[in-house]
Formats: C-alpha cells, sequence, structure tokens
DNA sequence: CCCGAATGAGACGCCCATGTCTCATTCCTG
DNA sequence: CAGGAATGAGACATGGGCGTCTCATTCGGG
C-alpha cells in the first residue's frame, strides 16, 4: 500500500529531530498517514523511538561499512565517516539525547557496536601516531558525536551553514581551535 | 522557614540533569519538600523549567565574570571559562538540550547575552592569532557548550573520569585530536 | 508563650496524549 | 471486475501528570 516503513521512520526522525515531544498524531501528519495506521505498524511510542533507534543505527552501520574505516589512516577514514554521517545527522542528534531517557534499562546492543567501531579507529589512529594518546578513545568517541549533534543542531538554527558541516567538525575535532604555525 | 528557592532549584537541576522527564512530584521529593510547596513557589512545570534557566544563566553570567574574560590572552581565558563553568556543567547539559523545546517562542535573553561574550572571546582570539579564523566564532561558541554537555553526559555515565573534565574539553577544542610533531 | 505564616500530606477534578475500536473508503491483487 | 486487505477518520475509554484546594502540623518571630 501507500505505507512505506521506512520512510515513515524517515519523516518520524525528521520531524522528532527538531520537536522531541511530538504527538503520535503530529509524527502521523508528518508523515502522511492516519494515526490509526500508525498505530498499526509502531504498538506505541515507544516502540517508535525504539525503530527509530533501530534505523539509527543501521544507518550508521552502513555509513561506517561505506567509510571503510579500515582503510588508509585513521585521519583519512575519520574524514569519510563525518562525510557518511552528515545525512543522518538529524537523528543521531535526536537518538543520543533520547538515549538520556533510557536510563540503563535494556540499551539497545547497536549502540555498542558502533562505539567499538568508533573507539577502534581511534584506538588505530593513536598506535600509528597521528591521534593524541592524552585523550581517551572513549572520550573521542563521545566528542564525535557530541560535535556532530551540536552541528546538527547548529544547522538547524542557521547559526552554521550547511555547506560547511562537514568541515567544521573535521577541523574542529581533528585541529581544533588553535591556530599553529605548523602542524 | 526550611524552603531555600536557590536549594531547591539546585536540587531540581541535579535531577532533571539525570532524568529530564521526572515529574513535579519526584522534583519536589528530590528537594525535600512537599508538591504544595513546590507549586506554592514555581507557577507551574514550565515556570520550573524557566527558573532552572535563568539560574543557569545567572551561574554562567558569574562564571564568566570569575573567568575574566578579557584578562591576558583568549586562550588563557578559554581555559579559566571551562575551569568555573565545571561546576554547572550537568546544569548546562540540561538546559541545551531542553531549549530545544522553545520552539523560537520567547527565548530568554539571558542565553543571547552570554553568546555574545564567548563569541567575543573567541573573536579576540582570532584577532590576536590564536584562534583559527576559518571556524566561525559562533560555531566555536556552540562547539564549546556542546562539549561541555557531552563531557558532563560522559562523565554522569562512568566514560570520563570526572577529574579529567577539563582537560579533555579545553585539550580537544583547543589542540584537536590530531598529534601533531610542535604546535 | 502565643499567634500567624509556611509547610506537608493528601484528595479532587481536569486535561491531554495514548491506545483501541469501528466503519466507510480506497487500493491492490487475482 | 470482484474480493480482500489496508487505510483514514473519528469515537471512545483510560491513564497519568498537573494544578488547586483543604486541613492539620510545624516553625519562627514577637
Amino acid at each position: 500500500m501507500a505505507m512505506d516503513r521506512d520512510q515513515v521512520l524517515r519523516d518520524a526522525a525528521a520531524l522528532l529531530s527538531r520537536k522531541s515531544t511530538a504527538t503520535m498524531d503530529e509524527v502521523a501528519r508528518a508523515a502522511g498517514i492516519g494515526r490509526a495506521t500508525l498505530h498499526r505498524h509502531f504498538a506505541g511510542r515507544d516502540a517508535l523511538v525504539r525503530a527509530l533507534e533501530d534505523l539509527g543505527i543501521r544507518e550508521f552501520e552502513v555509513a561506517f561499512d561505506n567509510a571503510r574505516l579500515d582503510e588508509g589512516t585513521a585521519v583519512e577514514a575519520l574524514r569519510r565517516l563525518v562525510a557518511e554521517a552528515e545525512p543522518n545527522a538529524q537523528l543521531l542528534a535526536f537518538l543520543v539525547t533520547e538515549n538520556q531517557l533510557f536510563e540503563g534499562d535494556e540499551v539497545n546492543e547497536g549502540w555498542a557496536r558502533l562505539d567499538a567501531r568508533v573507539g577502534a579507529l581511534f584506538r588505530r589512529g593513536q598506535e600509528e601516531g597521528d591521534i593524541r594518546i592524552d585523550l581517551s578513545a572513549a572520550w573521542l568517541t563521545e566528542a564525535l558525536y557530541g560535535l556532530v549533534g551540536t552541528c546538527a543542531w547548529a544547522v538547524m538554527d542557521g547559526r552554521v551553514a550547511a555547506k560547511d558541516f562537514q568541515y567544521m567538525i573535521i577541523e574542529l575535532l581533528l585541529g581544533g581551535a588553535r591556530r599553529s604555525v605548523e602542524k
């Protein structure tokens, strides 16, 4: 029928990224379907959020695959990763803040997988001597998520130009704000 | 009487930082007062959040003052700023995510003042030649907030040691993750 | 010591989002 | 073209949090 589960999830993500308290009715309208239909496919709001979580994890698994994190230097891989993640930055921003709600109870294992891949990437960079070892891989992982989410918000609010998304994140994350004579 | 408005706000902030959906009843219990008393002092949940916003802005105004943003180099001032902001990092993390809800309607002007001060600090650093000019002051401001919030979450989740708070933020923000031969 | 103000506990009623259900309609399928 | 499945719109009951109120109790100033 007209109902495309993944498209509905994407529409829901687009709305909830901006207004995390949106009603099921608002989500349904945003997706162009009836509230009843929304409930037929997602047992409830909770199930919808879980589905969004699954979608996000799937998207980022793919993004990670496309970024070929194992090829080239870790720095190069990181650049590719940010580029691949950009289309789903809003979804990430939503899920990161939403996850604060899941207080320990049954956190989706997918996040651990993603964390592990990002963490491994930073560790590889550290072993190769390209990434500082005084900043833990765990923190760099969190910081990457945080910066992506922050930049996604900044773009939505018009404080950062959309075209600068990748540059702002990568340059700050890798090079920092301080101006150095020679890197 | 026993009711200390500011202390109640601090208790509320401590709880809401961890569980942003906490009930008015939970907030009251966390503050050690009755729900009725809480309502007597704050017209409603919305008023409570606004009061928290005011508290946060006041705290950061003071933190900014204490950091003496105009003294020394911008980089030094930034270090002092992060140090001064640390005690209120959780509150900032809460307010930053909560502010996403205030969709344009009557945003507290205090944020603009704070933004202006941080932005001016980064611009000063750029003019002095210590801060990169290819990263806009607006983005650096957002990134600072984002990193502080992210690190606060990471500390709460135990992914970053509390004692490393300032170091992780300042070093990443200023120096970036990339290891350079000489700065 | 006394009196007034503030508090805590609880009882309501209200509102809104949720989740379920029905029924007419539309759409695909065979 | 006919039948069945899926959808949309709406009605309905429910729950939970919110806001208000009352009343007994406690605290503190005079």
